[in-house]
DNA sequence: TAGATTGTTAATCGATTAACAATC
DNA sequence: TAGATTGTTAATCGATTAACAATC
């Protein structure tokens, strides 16, 4: 059992944080930082950022710090941004679109090599340079090209067999934006993004706030 | 302080999958469930149901379970799916344009007033039946209508300004699609989608999935 | 009444925070 | 060397799970 210890999601989970913190700090050409100036700007302890970060390794130096060029690129190697990962995206709709078009992808490690699509209208085109091609073509394109991941956008309703058919030709990673979960095998690797559950947290915050106003007022 | 009873994001967070867990068991005509056979098709223990739902009331009956049709009600409530919260969406790109034609976002209580771009060649148009208007319009809108949540899906770059624009505007929730977190005033509502945050997770458990593997096959 | 399942209290587990010795 | 800040252990806090009395 390689490494003994076990990280958590909830450390995984801050990771692309600190990456994105950092990647902002280095445009900003700041060269040095401390644990506790980074807990200012990122709203958490200081204390949380260094237990952090030792799950992976001791990257700072006492009485120094943290070198931001140098922790940037440990973060980075921690999440995989040099391991390109090739996706392929299926489902030619507004979100597929959307995330065609998202440049940020290339530069964390993830390369689009190829859309799916069933509406002849669709199948040809090209959408940021990527060609769209159509479902029949799939499975002949992944035993062609090595596809680490299968971003999903297709109408809910072909989720379920969508994500069998991806799995089936031996992708093992599903970046899913449909409001179903998907339980597959545990050899595959699941993202659920779902869009609504995200906007409904919002609104419940929204809604508790506006009470927590009221009463506020109702002090006075 | 009211309630006295504070309820933890990690609750609030599971409210939404209840929701739709719910929803897809009406949808199969099931009448009744216990906490049991839900945790079995939520992959979750029957305890924490239980603790979640009575963080709201006592929904469940003693021997017999819960109504399906009652306890989905009673979590919409909850979640506020009757508060019919007016939303506009600032930046009509790909994902204003996949947002707005979400037909989901109604029935769960969000409706979609208006969309706001500063490209002449979108403004006048209609996006599922919403009208594209100018941001020099905003102002204006904003004051003639009642208005819940932005929703933000313009250039990372214009983030900041937008967010502080539509927050002097009196907007109380927004919800963020750009790589910068907002830190708004305490009054403010913020949701973070941060799209790449996720991709990159699924990157790195796809990588750490991958090494389990390796090692499992390195032991026969 | 007997059986089932909730609501709720108590026990456990894990994550966050605090503290401080190590060390640059 | 003195000052600063890490890496890491210990203490605290909160969330999850287990257990069971209440009750339908």
């Amino acid at each position: 059992m390689s490494e003994g210890k076990k990280i958590s999601v909830a450390v995984i989970r801050r990771l692309p944080r600190y990456f994105r913190y950092l990647s902002d700090l280095l445009k900003l050409d700041i060269k040095r930082l401390s644990s506790r100036e980074l807990s200012q700007r990122m709203g958490i302890t200081a204390s949380q950022i260094r237990q952090d970060l030792n799950c992976f390794g001791g990257f700072g130096q006492q009485g120094y710090g943290y070198n931001v060029e140098n922790l940037f690129e440990e973060v980075g190697k921690i999440l995989g941004t040099d391991q390109g990962f090739k996706c392929i995206i299926i489902g030619a709709g507004n979100m597929g679109n959307a995330l065609a078009n998202y440049e940020n992808f290339k530069r964390r490690g993830f390369e689009m090599i190829g859309i799916f699509d069933v509406d002849p209208k669709k199948v040809g085109t090209y959408i940021n340079n990527i060609k769209v091609r159509h479902m029949d073509e799939l499975d002949d394109f992944v035993k062609e090209n090595h596809v680490d991941i299968a971003i999903l956008t297709v109408p809910n309703k072909y989720i379920i067999n969508t994500a069998k058919r991806v799995t089936a030709l031996g992708i093992k990673g599903i970046w899913n934006f449909s409001p179903t979960d998907l339980m597959l095998g545990d050899d595959v690797v699941v993202e659920n993004v779902h869009l609504s559950d995200s906007l409904m947290v919002l609104g419940y915050n929204l809604k508790e706030k506006r009470k927590q106003m009221e009463e506020k007022k109702g002090a006075d």
